[in-house]
RNA sequence: GGGGCCGUCGGCUAGCCUGGACUAGGCUGCACGGCUCGGGCCCGUGUGACCCGGGUUCAAAUCCCGGCGGCCCCA
């Protein structure tokens, strides 16, 4: 039994969503937006403490495969970045560059750097000696620097991202470092998993792969505007990069080889997404899994009975804090209850328990969902079970609506008329596609579209036979279109 | 890459076109006091702003130029 406790909208979520994303990161007290330098954002505490549960939860993952946590600085000397050719050609107009240290120019210029390949690989060169070294996996958690020229969006299209999570690893074979960039893969979707965030995974086409690479596999979501989100990329980059840095292995017959290597990330994006995907008019909606607090605890007194209340209340919170969940208790007397309500829903707390005198004579508590807004009563000594229940029922709500949601904004079209119909509704349009460059940048062109890459998941919706909505010739394959970030 | 719009208390905004009565108004927030407290109570008092630089003018929030920052659309 339960009753309404609040209707859930989602106008400004879906109509204007830059405005309610800018909204919702100020009032929840995530993000700061008022620093004067573009692209460059402040978090704020409660942001902070969302975004180190979601670098916690990689990490975890990472660490269970093998990888091994390193850090490196940010300075990458001109002399490296520019050792490989298409990374430097691609990357050359968005690097910041330090040039002067106090008042001297640098003999060397100093890049801030926009990824870590480059400073990787020459050290990669002196820890790799033998096949015994091999397989060599690491990551590191940094802020890389990109001068974008566009619009820049908080937590979306920033300068410093603040949170890139690169992994970098090394091998004897492609085959290895094909199958550790499937490892990456099935990290990547446990972790949007846990996030309750949908995805589909593409291989990048060859006119937009990360520069140095020899594939790349991306993630993409959709935000409520319709707009693709790039939230994973994960790069097979063969021997490219060993081959311009020199990175050789002795192999067990008593040649020497150049490793192959893979690097992968995510970086705040993946925050953005979980704020954007999940919430409503009313604010965030997190899921359990990553939110700061659980359980908020609001408690209702009337004049008199206040110490009665909280102190009822506090014995509610550290039993539920004894029991493993994160309780807030929110025993501000300057308050109404009401206005706590909403300030916890901005915050996206996925339960809140309401105890007040009724309740306590009553031995029960009020429970309230964040993603439904439904409210009822769970007696006292079922709390532990029932609170774990609800949560479980809110993550996996919260992942049946997100998928539901991006499942309406994932189309497919036959031919270019139907293909720009499609567009038009927001999201990701599924066309058939001949294989040639020629072709892809043609639709690119004519939709005025991103091409997001081939499937190379189990997503995929046409089949079999098909016409390229270009070209007109038969082929098997497809190619996802979209408008991007 | 191209075009448009915009920048006023912490947030949202009125004023700008048509320069002067603007001592810059409102809502919200914040601080203090009282009253309330099961969905943002109410009342009172207080606090707080013309993005930066230059120009035009007797006079600039208002007009012009540049910078910085933001939003939207197109490629």
């Amino acid at each position: 039994m339960f009753t309404i406790a609040g209707t859930v909208e989602r106008k400004l979520w879906s109509e204007k969503f830059m405005e309610w994303f800018h909204k919702v990161l100020r009032e929840a007290e995530i993000y700061e937006m008022r620093y004067p330098v573009k692209g460059c954002y402040i978090w704020m505490p409660y942001g902070m403490k969302l975004r180190n549960n979601i670098i916690s939860l990689i990490k975890k993952l990472l660490d269970e495969t093998g990888h091994q946590e390193v850090l490196f600085p940010t300075f990458i000397p001109e002399e490296f970045i520019r050792k490989e050719s298409e990374h430097i050609a691609k990357f050359e107009d968005e690097i910041f560059w330090v040039v002067k240290g106090g008042k001297r120019e640098l003999e060397t210029r100093l890049a801030l750097r926009p990824t870590s390949e480059t400073a990787i690989m020459p050290i990669f060169k002196l820890w790799i000696r033998a096949h015994t070294d091999l397989p060599l996996k690491i990551y590191q958690v940094v802020s890389i620097f990109r001068c974008e020229t566009k619009a820049t969006h908080p937590m979306i299209r920033v300068r410093e991202v603040t949170t890139f999570k690169e992994a970098h690893t090394a091998h004897a074979t492609f085959e290895e470092a094909a199958k550790q960039v499937e490892e990456a893969i099935s990290i990547y979707r446990k972790f949007f998993d846990t996030l309750a965030i949908p995805y589909v995974i593409s291989r990048r086409p060859e006119w937009d792969k990360f520069p140095g690479a020899v594939y790349t596999i991306a993630f993409d979501t959709v935000l409520p505007d319709g707009k693709v989100l790039q939230i994973g990329t994960a790069h097979n980059l063969g021997q490219n990069f060993s081959r311009a840095f020199e990175v050789t292995y002795l192999r067990p017959d008593g040649k020497h080889e150049y490793v192959y290597t893979t690097s992968y990330g995510i970086s705040e994006r993946v925050v953005a997404a979980v704020i954007a995907i999940h919430g409503d008019d009313r604010g965030l909606v997190l899921p359990p899994t990553v939110a700061p607090i659980q359980v908020v605890i609001v408690p209702i007194y009337y004049k008199g009975q206040e110490e009665y209340v909280i102190s009822h209340c506090r014995k509610v919170a550290e039993y539920l804090r004894s029991r493993g969940f994160t309780v807030a208790l929110d025993d501000r007397t300057d308050k109404t209850p009401g206005w706590k309500f909403y300030y916890w829903e901005m915050r996206g707390i996925p339960l809140r328990l309401e105890v007040g005198p009724r309740d306590i004579e009553n031995k029960v508590v009020t429970v309230v969902r964040r993603d439904t807004l439904e409210r009822r009563t769970i007696a006292q000594d079922m709390l532990d079970v029932e609170l774990r229940k609800l949560l479980n029922e809110v993550y996996e709500n919260l992942k049946q609506r997100a998928w539901s949601w991006f499942n309406e904004h994932y189309h497919t079209a036959s031919n270019i008329e139907e293909a720009s119909e499609k567009m038009k509704l927001g999201g990701i349009v599924e066309v058939p596609w001949c294989g040639s460059e020629e072709c892809g940048l043609a639709i690119e062109d004519t939709l005025n579209a991103r091409v997001l890459g081939e499937p190379v998941d189990e997503y995929r919706k046409l089949r079999g036979k098909l016409k390229c909505i270009n070209c007109g010739k038969e082929s098997d394959k497809v190619l996802r279109i979209a408008k991007t970030y």
